[in-house]
DNA sequence: TGAAATGTTGGGGCG
DNA sequence: ACGCCCCAACATTTC
């Protein structure tokens, strides 16, 4: 009952409530909660994740150490890799043991079998990230589920096993006396990280993830089964930063849409959410089986794939100025935002893949250092489903046609008109093929063809035709060695 | 969690 | 009254 418990913060776990770790150090003694800065964040090499995510991380490190300096203790940050910073704080602070939630991302999993092995004291990872342990869910041969529908079908057979969300612990006992604390860092702000502050972002930390779920429960819930595709429309969540960096459990939100009382109109909603959920379940479940599936594709005939190195066609897509209106506004969205709305992150990467013909690792990799939700899962199952790669992917032939999914999901042209105002004041029928509109209605609403706007880099139709005549013969010629 | 091409059907205009 | 054509509207297939 008086173990000293080390709990090794690690970024997807930014809150005390429903956090397994912490509550589990609470009961047995003495408590240690610590994050480590590592240098890794700042890094080049991938997955790094960049300044939006690191404003919205320090803004929930700021209210981690509020939320836990109310429980009586407080969170202490130290600077310096991971892999020494920990053993050598478990062997100076003589902890008994280090518990932390599990985490799927290869890298942080490479990372902790290094802590375990350098520890002399056990390391104790327990759930939190996803709803049920990776590896809970498998066919009847007992090999991982490929497609999502069965995975689906298997998750809702088990859900029961959820369960519900922890509280916060009650109170906390303050941090031992003894502990040498020399070495530890206030949370540093943005200046000193050589960010400056964006206004553009939603705020980090536990308090604003309530409030955010509570208005999703209240406001968009009901009408997310239509809402979700509008583009134009706030019909989402807004939630992917708060499961990515854990200032809400993923549980947390599950139980609350389960407690729903839905209006029988709102069932198909509560259903629809509740599946873009077990998706992200799948995600994790299946990067956790194939950690390979951040360097290569899963479909093994698309190794070798002849993508197209074009810096002025990726230069176009990542700042947004294909000519394909939602596209852009998807690109400068990211850029801006760090977020983008789902429809338009599956528009604007199948014309990074499709149209452009440009490796989906790129996108991938952009997407992952741009976005506050950056999950490696999540963004990768995404990727490789759009490119036509992944596994349960849509097939390689279906390309989405930018300008239909605009005027569908896009209707009356407003998601363009704020992420691409040089179109603003263009009709609602025209706004999406700004090129198809007669010079009159251009001139009226001051769109000038590769001048205010650039023309669309490629043809839809001929981009469409050049993917389709490579990617079958390409398909077909790895059959063949295959089977040779 | 597509889109385009192609096929089918059925109502209405018209000789 | 009838066949013919046109063409939505919908269904199927192909990429």
């Amino acid at each position: 009952m008086t173990a000293r418990t080390l709990v090794w913060y690690r970024g997807n776990d930014l809150r005390v409530s429903d956090h397994r770790p912490l509550s589990d150090a609470a009961q047995s003694g003495s408590v240690v909660p610590v994050f480590v800065l590592d240098p890794h964040f700042f890094a080049v090499k991938p997955p790094r994740r960049g300044a939006h995510r690191m404003q919205f991380l320090i803004e929930s490190l700021v209210e981690l150490n509020q939320n836990l300096a109310r429980l009586g203790s407080k969170l202490i940050v130290v600077s310096g890799k991971t892999v020494e910073v920990i053993p050598r704080l478990a062997r100076q602070w003589n902890v008994d043991r280090v518990v932390a939630q599990r985490v799927t991302e290869p890298l942080a999993r490479e990372w902790e079998e290094r802590i375990a092995r350098l520890l002399s004291v056990p390391l104790i990872l327990l759930e939190g990230e996803t709803l049920l342990p990776p590896r809970t869910l498998r066919t009847g041969a007992g090999t991982p589920y490929l497609v999502f529908t069965p995975f689906a079908r298997a998750f809702a057979k088990v859900a029961d096993e959820v369960g519900s969300p922890l509280l916060a612990p009650r109170k906390l006992p303050p941090l031992p006396s003894a502990l040498s604390v020399s070495e530890t860092l206030a949370i540093p702000s943005l200046a000193e990280l050589g960010i400056s502050a964006n206004r553009h972002l939603h705020s980090g930390g536990e308090t604003a993830a309530k409030r955010r779920l509570q208005s999703f429960l209240r406001t968009t819930l009901a009408d997310y089964a239509e809402g979700r595709d509008r583009m134009d429309l706030p019909g989402t969540s807004r939630l992917s930063a708060d499961l990515s960096l854990g200032t809400i459990s993923v549980r947390t939100v599950w139980d609350a849409v389960c407690r729903c009382r839905a209006a029988p109109r709102a069932v198909r909603s509560l259903d629809a959410f509740r599946n873009e959920l077990i998706w992200r379940e799948f995600a994790h479940s299946t990067l956790w089986d194939r950690p390979e599936l951040l360097e290569a594709p899963f479909r093994k005939d698309f190794l070798d794939f002849p993508w197209r190195k074009d810096d002025g066609d990726w230069d176009a897509w990542v700042q947004g100025t294909t000519g394909y209106p939602v596209v852009d506004a998807a690109a400068r969205q990211l850029l801006t935002e760090g977020w983008v709305h789902n429809r338009a992150r599956m528009v604007a990467a199948s014309f990074l893949t499709k149209h452009l013909m440009i490796d989906f690792r790129l996108g991938e990799k952009h997407y992952l250092e741009q976005l506050v939700d950056a999950d490696c899962a999540s963004n990768n199952m995404g990727w490789q489903w759009s490119a036509g790669c992944g596994c349960d992917a849509q097939p390689y032939f279906r390309i989405f046609n930018p300008l239909v999914q605009g005027e569908r999901f896009d209707p009356d042209g407003q998601y363009v008109r704020r992420w691409v105002p040089e179109l603003a004041k263009l009709p609602a029928k025209y706004i999406h093929r700004p090129a198809a509109a007669p010079g009159a209605v251009r001139l009226a609403a001051s769109v000038v063809m590769g001048k205010t706007y650039p023309e669309p880099r490629v043809d839809h139709v001929a981009a469409r035709s050049r993917f389709l005549q490579i990617a079958e013969s390409h398909i077909n010629k790895a059959r063949a060695n295959a089977d040779s």
